[in-house]
DNA sequence: TTGTAGGCGTTATCAC
DNA sequence: GTGATAACGCCTACAA
């Protein structure tokens, strides 16, 4: 039960002063060679470490930042918090995370709580809620205390601050372009989660449509479904499968995929012969499903990583050009049992 | 861009010294009434928000926890950090969360940066490697230092200090009596990760055992197997399933159940009739399975509560009596359609 | 009822 | 080379 030593105490057992022992301890040149040594030692034995509170309050910065995530058991939210801790660690840095559950109240009340805090800068995934009600006045107040904000995954132009967005048309297109080198012809389009209003799902919509449009196959609108929630044990897209003729699907999310292709093994259908899965998300559903699931990856380390650095940048910049950017990650396309050449 | 406002330069506006700004916001009654209005009005329409920085160099206090852990896309963990997070929030700590994915090294720096950084105490879940390694030095470390910590998931006795723990003995016994209830009387235990010499593995395999001699039903050691690592699709499995006889199988984790429910259906055996499956991890892929996998639950959250609970107590607590408690928490049943009755 | 002084641990400026 | 002093923002005896 020893409290940690401090200069003072070196001081006095030295008997110097405090300011003798702050400099031997940044191994400043204006001391004898002798002073520092016997300093250092000396802190060394005793395991002297700087006390962080009192660094804090001379620079006002605490080498943490705060990580506001919609969720976690997602496991790209999962690999995003990993590269961000990994990046942030390099430089020195502390990640606390705070858990939205797609809940505004509790981005609210999170990102409220974290701004009155410790933090020196924030990186925000928004809730779905949030970015339905559209209301984005706590966010702003944050970025008006002149605190340094990255947006990621679920940006809006609303705020003008460093964003880390993934390209969704992009995604999109690979996936039906894939499929079609595949010689599908009749490609299906599921949209969970279509309360969202996020441009998200319009960029996805459009990417899949130019796709088509510059292959040259056909477009038929009764394709493209959308389903409230991420449970596909509803009407809308059993009768979709009843009702509609493809040979191959598009999700948004790895659960309606594993779903979907559930509903085609009950018609009889083999995969990927007959019918052929693409998802948006990877995780270990898609991985460990039967047959596994090939998919459109967002690499979520790399995004984290990106976040990141962009923040420290950020915090660690004297000059205030308020020139800010928006990265984009670009998807990549892992091929599993889901698809076939 | 504007900075926050502090008591001084309130204190400079109003005319009024410093200590009187300090008492009016806290509403001290040696202050007249119309002072503390005049203060926390000017206070409000500011929004001043005392500095955190200051308050924590005063009471060497921050307010924020740091939890380690192994991993974080793993559902236990996940919920484990949920429950530990909703808890720490409500009685106004952060949170901060570092991943030592497994790994010894990892675990070590990680701890060394947050102890000597902003920190009131530890929750932990040591890393594989920790426990196989059994070199505990930078937790014993930190616990001399006077820094509270709390032991959860993978506890050792080699350090003194809280913990919260799951049952393993009776999670392995709840686990067959099921089984035996469901007419199966050749019960396989498959048992991944069995590198690990922690007591985890012990405790289920004696929960096995003592089930087995509770309950008259013969016991044949070759149907315990370990298999190295989490993946299945290696020799030991398969010609364990060729070779042996069996009506049920216990999985250590949900990956390996699930692999095992393959090989049982490429055998040809129908899943819950010919045999059942139950798993003692509960995920998302036991949930999505299929078919849907039962399993032996731990709450996570209710584990990540309990150890933020014991944590805030034993810092908040001004009485350094060491009488350390161990919370043993219970695990459940949770049906679904790889067993039946 | 209000104000003064000192301290939490560190660093930077300036004087000796 | 070394040390005294002030400052970061806040709190709290103790004076006035």
């Amino acid at each position: 039960l020893k409290r940690k030593i401090t200069q003072k105490q070196i001081a006095r057992e030295l008997d110097i002063s405090i300011s003798t022992v702050s400099k031997a301890l940044k191994n400043s040149d204006e001391l004898s060679q002798d002073t520092k040594d016997k300093v250092q030692a000396f802190a060394k034995f005793y395991n002297y470490k700087p006390n962080q509170f009192a660094l804090s309050l001379r620079s006002q910065r605490s080498n943490i930042i705060g990580v506001i995530l919609p969720g976690i058991s997602h496991h790209l939210y999962a690999s995003i918090f990993t590269g961000i801790e990994h990046y942030a660690n390099k430089h020195d840095y502390n990640v606390i995370v705070s858990v939205s559950h797609e809940s505004y109240d509790d981005e609210v009340a999170k990102i409220e709580m974290l701004a009155n805090g410790h933090i020196d800068g924030f990186i925000v995934s928004l809730s779905k809620e949030t970015i339905n009600k559209n209301d984005l006045e706590h966010l702003i107040h944050v970025v008006n205390q002149g605190i340094p904000v990255v947006l990621f995954n679920r940006p809006t132009n609303q705020i003008d601050c460093d964003k880390v967005v993934v390209n969704n048309f992009t995604s999109a297109y690979k996936a039906v372009k894939k499929l079609i080198e595949c010689r599908k012809k009749r490609i299906a389009l599921i949209i969970s989660d279509c309360h969202m209003n996020s441009s998200a799902i319009n960029d996805k919509v459009e990417g899949y449509v130019q796709a088509h449009l510059d292959h040259g196959i056909p477009l038929n609108e009764n394709l493209i479904v959308k389903i409230s929630n991420t449970d596909v044990s509803d009407y809308t897209i059993k009768s979709f499968f009843g009702r509609e003729n493809f040979d191959a699907v598009i999700c948004v999310d790895e659960m309606s995929a594993i779903q979907s292709m559930r509903l085609a093994k009950e018609k009889g259908m083999e995969i990927p012969k007959d019918i052929s899965f693409i998802s948006f998300t990877d995780g270990i559903l898609s991985q460990q499903a039967y047959p596994s699931l090939s998919v459109i990856a967002q690499d979520g380390e790399k995004m984290g990583e990106m976040a990141a650095m962009m923040l420290l940048e950020r915090i660690e910049s004297t000059n205030k050009e308020e020139i800010y950017r928006t990265e984009i990650i670009e998807s990549m396309y892992i091929e599993r049992e889901s698809t076939l050449n």
